[in-house]
DNA sequence: CCTTTGGATTGGAGCGCTTCAACACTTTAT
DNA sequence: ATAAAGTGTTGAAGCGCTCCAATCCAAAGG
């Protein structure tokens, strides 16, 4: 039944056990590829008979359509690249949640690369997704800036969210979803002002991309809080670690702020962090304000007061704007600025005496 | 200089204003397509003068090679696929960062594709890596079983990491990155045990991968002890507000245990804040444990006494496995299990008398 | 009976790239 | 001088798929 060895050298040679494809599946089921192409696509235009064959062998053979040759062919991917400042921070991975929701129901699919906080990653990471072909480009948080992106603007969609381009929008290929910072930051100081805080202090995100918009709002608050002469901005970072030094400094001065607005929740539980290790009670001793509104914020043993931003709601409106200008052929840039909303919780109070 | 209007029928269309592709380098750079793939490629036979004259054509169309195409024609794409269960959850984000180190100084990228605790919904991700064509297949905390991946397996490797297939290791194409979760729980009880509770309860992670071993460790730990009699297992989930019913259960009743040791924890910072609601003291009124060692139990203001788990390195192993599979031609099954250490911080301390 | 019509099917070109055998030149050995 | 052995470069096939135009066939119309 079977040759003892070898082959005859002008039979094709055996394929080698690569994956079944389309010409695999047509040959089984005695039709075309074209024919297996249109089962495989759901045409309508199929007999029942043919269909019930192809799909039949597809499943016999294993059959698994390959993406790389279906978009090459199609000349399309329907995928969105998304490339995201930190995963491990739970603020930008909700952004991400959203984002994938929202594209799945939109018939996409996405590619998530981590920048990882270094900018030089960010930019690897943009030129990477740009190969890919993607259709459309989200960067969540991200800290390039428009020159970064001046290339790439124009050959892909994108889209900014939860950060800004340092250059406003001379880039008609680019929408923006952010949450006002400079809103939120204002929100905060009049809470703390209105608390009876004269003396408030922020640890900002030094380069992290929402930064300076946060750092602003805090000096307009300030200013109008008629509090000016008292503005106090610290270098922090946008982790637990980063605020360890900024603390430890302001302790050790005179007249220590009586309350401090850190740039992010993950940066406010460092705070936390220190201020217990330095025997500061919070609120009585010291004020504390977050930003993000991550669930950290919400653990009672934090409960932290921060600033909301809707995370689901921008990782959608950011999908959205792309696919108006994937479908609908949209080609101005839209700009959404969602609304911060002060949440309070328990590390605020009056200063102390 | 230009025609008013139309063109010649015979003329070839004006290329649409797609992307540059190698072709058009090579025209610019008046070389074969052949030779711009060799400088694109970084091949040594290439004389400088040619190399300088692609590079510059490729610069000056803004040219980025198509990466679809290029896997297509090469019959590989370097690209390793994650399902990840959850990427909110701190400790699977760390995995995957792992995952991305490793992957990345092994040449390969990663594309993550995130479950979302759905199972359906990870089925559905790993049949669309599968078709992207990725070369090796990371599995972090995913709830599918042998039985789901069955077929997947001896198409593409496959590794899973921090979780477990039902059934060991009949598939030779699976590896196995795990803490032993068994041993994990098991300190846990000793710990708790030491410090003189017998009515240590654990709410568990339900049906998520890790639960069904944890659940055993418990149960082993607690005869080990010789509390078996005393073993008491609710059911709970994987975030925070899984634990709430097995909580508000628990206190209502006549003899509520002196210890909870919970599933992860997300799942522990939940008990805290239902604990903290009913004014329960912790850890004088009751005990609690988490498992993960995620950044959250060491905020000092939960200071939760949990179990790490090595979450770099076994996203490390993970990638090195399929490494090893995929570049050194490995074929037998491989299985790392690794140390649990418990992490003793705040949450746990002798029963109340 | 032959032509039309329209639905079902197919051949083949093409997507952008890699790769290999073949080729055209040089250089070196004989 | 001629053969041998490199160098650098190229043409063309092929990766797995889509999609258009062409073809086929059966049923309907004349």
């Amino acid at each position: 039944m079977s040759r003892p060895t070898g082959r005859p050298a002008d039979e094709p040679p055996a394929r080698p056990p690569g994956r079944p494809t389309m010409e695999d599946v047509a040959e089984r089921a005695g039709v075309s590829r074209a024919l297996v192409s249109l089962v495989i696509n759901g045409s309508p235009k199929v007999s029942e008979q043919k269909r019930r064959r192809v799909r039949e062998a597809a499943r016999a053979l294993g059959y698994r359509p390959n993406l790389m040759a279906r978009s090459l062919a199609q000349q399309r991917t329907r995928i969105i690249g998304v490339l995201v400042n930190d995963l491990r921070n739970p603020f930008f991975a909700e952004v991400v949640e959203g984002i994938e929701m929202a594209a799945e129901s939109g018939e996409f699919g996405i590619v998530v690369l981590n920048g990882r906080r270094d900018r030089g990653r960010e930019l690897t990471a943009v030129e990477t997704l740009v190969q890919l072909q993607v259709e459309g480009l989200a960067l969540v948080g991200a800290q390039l800036d428009g020159d970064d992106l001046d290339e790439i603007t124009d050959i892909v969609p994108t889209v900014v969210v939860a950060s800004d381009l340092g250059r406003p929008v001379d880039h008609s290929g680019v929408d923006t979803i952010v949450t006002d910072g400079r809103r939120g930051a204002e929100l905060v100081v009049e809470h703390l002002a209105s608390l009876g805080h004269e003396r408030i202090l922020h640890i900002d995100g030094a380069g992290n991309a929402s930064a300076a918009e946060r750092r602003q709002g805090y000096r307009r608050g300030m200013e109008a809080a008629g509090l000016g002469e008292l503005a106090d901005v610290r270098t922090g970072g946008d982790d637990e670690a980063a605020a360890f030094a900024a603390i430890d400094e302001i302790l050790a001065e005179p007249a220590p702020p009586t309350a401090v607005f850190a740039f992010n929740d993950l940066l406010a539980a460092g705070v936390l962090d220190r201020l217990d290790d330095a025997g500061v009670p919070v609120p009585d001793g010291m004020s504390l304000v977050g930003f993000d509104n991550t669930f950290i914020a919400a653990l009672h043993h934090l409960a932290l007061t921060t600033v909301n931003q809707p995370r689901l709601t921008m990782g959608r409106m950011a999908v959205d704007a792309l696919l108006e200008r994937l479908n609908d052929g949209r080609d101005e840039p839209v700009r959404h600025t969602l609304e911060p909303e002060l949440v309070v919780r328990g590390t605020t109070g009056p200063p102390p005496p």
